[in-house]
DNA sequence: GTAATTATCGTATTTAAATGCGTAAATGTA
DNA sequence: TACATTTACGCATTTAAATACGATAATTAC
């Protein structure tokens, strides 16, 4: 059995944990996050911190302290998420990384462009509103 | 840069190495398959003998040996042929392997189903026959 | 001001995929 | 029959990404 869209499991805790903590009125700390997650707090720890520095949380050291939204639910898609933990999508670069191709026309790129710029597209309508 | 629809090597190695055997008329052998996709021999091996073992290709060995297609380019689809490298899609599943969903309503099905769907259907309409 | 709590950060470990290698088996050619 | 060619197969190595760990710094409460 494989996957052919996969998300890592950094991005799975950034979407989870965004949607979690909007939920809240409180900040909700990482040992809260990993519990409601299924994962491991140094995992989650690692995500929330790149979120923090992307600008979409605030994050409170110390006893009640955690981390709770800086932006308004709506104003935060998955694509935006997506991409501050995965990097930037590619798009219309070679999906094998050759830097010659042997075909007159790109096959893959028939095949993955198409399917990546749907993606994308889907996640860029995704709030974290709609989740709420 | 990240790649959302990730191809592995070896089911671009499948893919390409199909095409490239349709388009001729004669047997090509893995150094042939090799050189044309840019990939190294063993890989491309490992992959032919994979397809040769799933019917799709007979195989000759010894001098002027090689790859030849044993079923018609338009019987072929790249549904089959990414499953045959990569195993069954899956669909429906938690997409995080998860027992137990920590929400009432599994977030990323909404994401990652829909796309996995589309994905699949639209690899089962590429034939071979289409790339030669 | 001390202890408890919690995020931060750099590094280590794990894992999976890709790649490399060596030997065996089969086949065609001279 | 001998030899060159080519696939088959199992295992070893490498590599890159994901994940886990441990020490440190900040903050709060008492």
């Amino acid at each position: 059995m494989s996957k052919i869209v996969s998300l890592s499991e950094a991005a799975s805790i950034a979407l989870h944990g965004l949607i979690l903590i909007a939920r809240e009125k409180e900040g909700l700390n990482v040992i809260h996050i990993a519990d409601r997650t299924n994962t491991s707090k140094h995992h989650v720890a690692k995500v929330m911190q790149r979120l923090v520095k992307a600008g979409y949380l605030y994050s409170q050291r110390g006893p009640n302290g955690g981390f709770s939204l800086k932006k308004k639910p709506e104003e935060i898609n998955f694509l935006d998420i997506y991409e501050t933990i995965e990097g930037n999508i590619e798009i219309g670069t070679c999906p094998m990384d050759k830097p010659i191709c042997p075909f007159d026309k790109c096959i893959m790129n028939n095949v993955t462009n198409k399917m990546t710029n749907e993606f994308r597209n889907y996640l860029k309508e995704q709030t974290i509103e709609q989740y709420l």
